[in-house]
DNA sequence: ATCACTTCTTGACCTACATCAATGCACAAT
DNA sequence: ATTGTGCATTGATGTAGGTCAAGAAGTGAT
């Protein structure tokens, strides 16, 4: 029913929810206390986090409308090695397009630094803004400010 | 080899590469022509544009090292269901992380109109404005300097 | 009818990051 | 040695969107 929250972050959640009748809708909450919607799941659609066995999720997720929902619970054991990599990478953009809209550019560049350390060494820097989705500029100065606070 | 390009955007593509040794990037070209990476792919990476079927791809891959790279034809036909859902989410999720790359919020809001109509009537603005990465008021502002110019 | 609660809007001001332009620096080619 | 050519840095200035605070309008509960 509207505004039941069916998951919250934190949990180690193993449930996937497919929508009969109705809105959901997933989102992260920042630092600041702020929600950040990582997408909405009307009719037909399904929805869940894709964190990975034992790891807990990032997301919460409630219904926006009264609706009906059926609950599956996820299976591990018998994801062949190719899904398996389809969802690591959907976990990938997930956590990409969740910082993107809560994080700066700083918390960014730390967070790729320490998820990627070795293609760190081997572009040349303004690719690596080009990733972040920054300038060569801003990325540059945002360096000199984290060498210098250390 | 170094700087050549495997594909481009806009052509109808249904590769994709494995890494074996080297390093490529993935990347989109906005209509500034500034170049927005969308992903690394060193070792044992795969790497390729989620597009569908007959749709043309939105990204340009090459090399940033001389690399070895085996490439496979994507056999649409033997999909399970299951995956091909897996392949859709990929791709909306492709999409996101690129508009919130490269496009101003009133793109990004324009989009969200064009490819989620129903949505729209359906959810306050203010988790529309979330969904966008943006403040309410950020959104009311928008929404009205789209209508008086029209 | 009124109160409480929420959403949307508007205004004034602020800040993170972009843009533009100049400079310095490495490394490759001649 | 010297002339590129591409990358990183720095400074000055611009701007999209954020923050904070105050209404206005809708909606439900009593």
């Amino acid at each position: 029913t509207k505004g039941q929250i069916l998951q919250r972050s934190g949990e180690l959640n193993t449930k996937v929810f497919t929508v009969e009748n109705g809105l959901l809708r997933s989102y992260s909450i920042d630092n600041k206390g702020k929600e950040h919607i990582y997408m909405f799941a009307p009719e037909n659609w399904i929805i869940a986090d894709n964190c990975e066995g034992d790891i807990p999720c990032d997301l919460y997720i409630d219904a926006i409308e009264n609706s009906t929902i059926t609950v599956t619970e996820k299976d591990f054991t018998k994801l062949t090695s190719d899904r398996k990599s389809l969802i690591k990478r959907i976990n990938v953009l997930q956590k990409r397009v969740i910082m993107l809209m809560s994080s700066s550019a700083v918390e960014r560049y730390q967070h790729f630094v320490e998820t990627y350390p070795d293609i760190i060494q081997r572009v040349p820097q303004r690719m690596i803004a080009s990733y972040l989705g920054i300038t060569p500029e801003a990325l540059s100065r945002l360096r000199k400010e984290i060498s210098k606070n250390k």
